[in-house]
DNA sequence: GATAACATACCAACCGGTCGGTTCTATATC
DNA sequence: GATATAGAACCGACCGGTTGGTATGTTATC
C-alpha cells in the first residue's frame, strides 16, 4: 500500500478510537496506551502522529467544527429569506446532534477542558467568535433585506449562539 | 479547644477546600495532596476523616441535597395550593444556584462522575428517587385537592425533575 | 540510502492510599 | 489537683501503580 495512504490510515484510526474513548470514559480518564490499543496502533506512531495528548483533542475539536460549518453553511448559501435560512440551520444541527450521540459526550468534554486548560480554551473561543462573526453577519444581511427587525446585530448574535450551545 | 470541635473544624475545611477545588478543576484534576495544602491540613488528617478520595466527593453531594431539601422543603410545609407550591420550589431553586456559582461547577462534577462509576451512580441515583417520590407525592396531592388535573403522577414526575435538572 | 512510518523499551513525575509514629485531650483513679 | 491511660486527631515519609512523554531501534517506501 502507499505511504501517504497507509499514514492517514493509522490517523484515522486513532482519531476515532480517541473520540470513542473520550466520549465514553471522558479526556482526563483515557489514557494514550488505551487509545493506541483501541486504535491497533503502538505507542510510537501515534506520537509520530500527535505531538501530546491535548493535541489530539484539539484536532477532534477543529474536526468537528469543521463539519458543522460544512452541514451548516453549504446547503442553499443564498436562496431563501434569513429567518428561513436561520430555521434551517437550527433543524439542521439538531440533525447532527441526535444522528450521532458521541457528538455530544464529546462537545462536552471540549467545554470542560476549555474551562480548565488556557490553551483549550483559546481554541475554543476563537472558534466560537468565527461563528458569531457568521450569524452577525448573518443577521445584518436581514436587517438590509427587512425581514429581520433592526436589533443589535452583535448582541443578537451573542444571544442566538448562547442558545444554540446552551442546547 | 476541645477536640470535638477541632475535629470538626478541619473535616469542615477539607470539605471546604474540596469543593472549591472539585468545581475549579473537576475532580480527576485535582489531587488529594492539593485539597490537603488548601485546607492547611496533613495527609493523615484527610485519611483520618474520609476513606477515600471519592468518598469526599459522594459527602459533598449529600450536604449539597440536604441543603436543597432543607431550602426547599421548609417553607411552608402545607400552605398554600400545590400549584403555587411548585412555582415557590422552582423559584428558590433558580436563587440557590444563582447565588452559588461554585455549587454549579460542583453539581456538573457529580454528575460526569456519575456517568463513569457506579458507586457514585448508584447514589445519585437514589437521591434522585428520593426528589422524584417527593414530586410525585406532591402531584398526588395536588390532583386530590383537584388543582392539578389527573395526569398519571409517576410521569409527570419524572418530567418535572428531567426539566429541573436539566436547567 | 535516506526518510517517513511504525514498534518497543523505558523514564520521570505524579497520584491515591498506607503506615508507623507523635501530639493532644478527655476521662478515670487516687 | 496530680497522674495515668486510652484513644482520637494528626503528621509526613513512603509505596505500588499508572501516566504522558521520550529514546532508540526496525521496517517499508521512494
Amino acid at each position: 500500500m502507499a505511504s501517504r495512504q497507509r499514514s492517514e490510515a493509522t490517523r484515522a484510526r486513532i482519531l476515532a478510537a480517541a473520540a470513542e474513548t473520550f466520549a465514553g470514559q471522558g479526556y482526563d480518564a483515557t489514557g494514550v496506551a488505551e487509545i493506541c490499543k483501541r486504535a491497533g496502533v503502538s505507542k510510537g506512531a501515534f506520537y509520530h502522529h500527535f505531538p501530546t495528548k491535548q493535541t489530539l483533542l484539539l484536532t477532534l475539536v477543529d474536526l468537528w467544527l469543521e463539519e458543522l460549518n460544512r452541514a451548516l453553511g453549504q446547503p442553499d448559501p443564498d436562496h431563501g429569506t434569513v429567518p428561513d435560512r436561520i430555521l434551517a440551520m437550527s433543524r439542521k444541527f439538531q440533525d447532527i446532534l441526535t444522528s450521532r450521540r458521541q457528538q455530544l459526550a464529546l462537545i462536552m468534554e471540549f467545554w470542560t477542558q476549555a474551562s480548565r486548560d488556557e490553551a483549550m480554551r483559546q481554541a475554543v473561543l476563537s472558534h466560537y467568535r468565527t461563528f458569531q462573526q457568521f450569524f452577525v453577519d448573518l443577521i445584518e444581511l436581514g436587517v438590509a433585506e427587512g425581514t429581520l427587525s433592526p436589533i443589535a446585530p452583535s448582541a443578537g448574535g451573542q444571544v442566538f449562539l448562547s442558545l444554540t450551545s446552551g442546547l
